[in-house]
DNA sequence: AAAGGCGGAATGAACATTCACTCCACAAAA
DNA sequence: TTTTGTGGAGTGAATGTTCATTCCGCCTTT
């Protein structure tokens, strides 16, 4: 219910629209303030219902942030494979991959930030450690852009760094603007996008060229230690 | 106070102990459960302290927390810029402050996750839009990174994107990466910073070969509209 | 003995969850 | 067609818990 919702017979409309409406808000406030950050009255207020209405749908609040992340996950993880062609060349699979992260944190920003909230909670962190990500429909077989970068290394085409450093370099800076896009601080235009795109590619690719220039520089001090 | 800490005359060294055990355990705790997720009476606990005594020191949970960060980032800026010459090249420069973000990270995980959190709150959002960084010293000018760009794009040695973009470019993997790391997702060795900082040098450094393939794909859909 | 740092019980506000109740759509009965 | 009965969605005040903050008496220091 909106404002001036005439409230007439919510007989066929309605029918389930409580949890969408639930869903909806619990999404956005807890993107927004994080889950300890927000109150079930908040939800039920941004709602529209009463508070005890919540848990005619979820069992508590953990199984609402729950619930909610599995379905958001997987409707993520299928937005990233449409259209998506696994015989295509490397590059264009990756490319496609990661414009699909980048237009759907633009068009979901609250689905996108409530996605990376609950990765980086300690529930996330424990989920991936156990490896039990959402099972809609995979089987648990590697994400399709690690199967790009296995292909892509087989082929010498992408650099022989481990599979987290590669998706780092390829997910670190989409997260990071897109978050920054989110908050207001950037404006994002396609050509931004392309390039951006085209920089995490130029950070993956197998160089074929020789002028490469060496890392380790004699002067910088060692990692290991504290000073 | 750790396990049985022997509890004897807390006369000298404790002088003013009290303050750095209340810091340690609210960086501590405040990075991996955030802001809302841990009580004064868990900081509390994890000092060694009673909840009283922390309000003693900081005015409230909100300036306690706000406290801590100025501090803590004005460190981790410090730390950046320690053996850091401005006359050095522009790769070196590039690859000491992102090497010093990876060290820093490593070192000091708590701090490290402790920045990130405060970052991504409504508070370090608005302080970031309202561009009022931490006064530690600097005038307000721009970070050391941002100069790296901007010098290095009058040089045509970086790529010419929005300095957001190569801020994300730059530090997005690092973030991601390091993360991962504390998380004890993944073991960082020296040859995979390494290599993964080079790898963030090739995305934002202009190429100067003619073999550049294009991005925008006739086929990629518009950004703009939802489906 | 006086002063003040300190711990932790005390306090009131805010929270998650429950539950007794209302309301309405529909169906059976009349 | 009208009346009555029923089940289940919906509600929000009530409940017990947890929280941030205060306060007071103890205990160290001087």
């Amino acid at each position: 219910m909106n404002i001036h919702s005439t409230k007439k017979s919510p007989t066929q409309a309605d029918l389930g629209s409580k949890r969408e409406l639930i869903i909806h808000a619990t999404i956005k406030l807890i993107s927004e303030y994080g889950f300890h950050g927000t109150p079930i009255s908040m939800i039920a207020q941004e709602a529209g219902v009463g508070a005890g209405t919540i848990y005619r749908y979820f069992k508590d609040k953990d199984s609402l942030v729950l619930d909610i992340f599995k379905q958001v996950n997987c409707a993520f993880k299928e937005t990233l494979l449409h259209g998506y062609d696994a015989n295509q060349p490397i590059r264009d699979r990756f490319l496609h991959l990661c414009r699909g992260i980048f237009q759907y944190g633009i068009q979901n920003p609250y689905e996108f930030k409530f996605i990376e909230q609950f990765y980086n909670s300690p529930y996330g962190t424990t989920l991936r450690r156990e490896k039990l990500f959402c099972n809609c429909g995979d089987t648990g077989q590697d994400l399709p852009l690690e199967q790009v970068f296995a292909a892509g290394q087989a082929q010498q085409v992408i650099k022989e760094l481990p599979q987290a450093a590669l998706i780092a370099l390829a997910i670190g800076p989409i997260v990071f603007l897109v978050k920054d896009s989110i908050a207001g601080l950037i404006q994002l235009d396609k050509t931004t996008i392309n390039n951006t795109l085209a920089a995490c590619w130029d950070a993956i690719q197998q160089e074929t060229g020789t002028n490469r220039q060496p890392v380790i520089t004699p002067s910088s001090p060692s990692i290991e230690e504290k000073p």
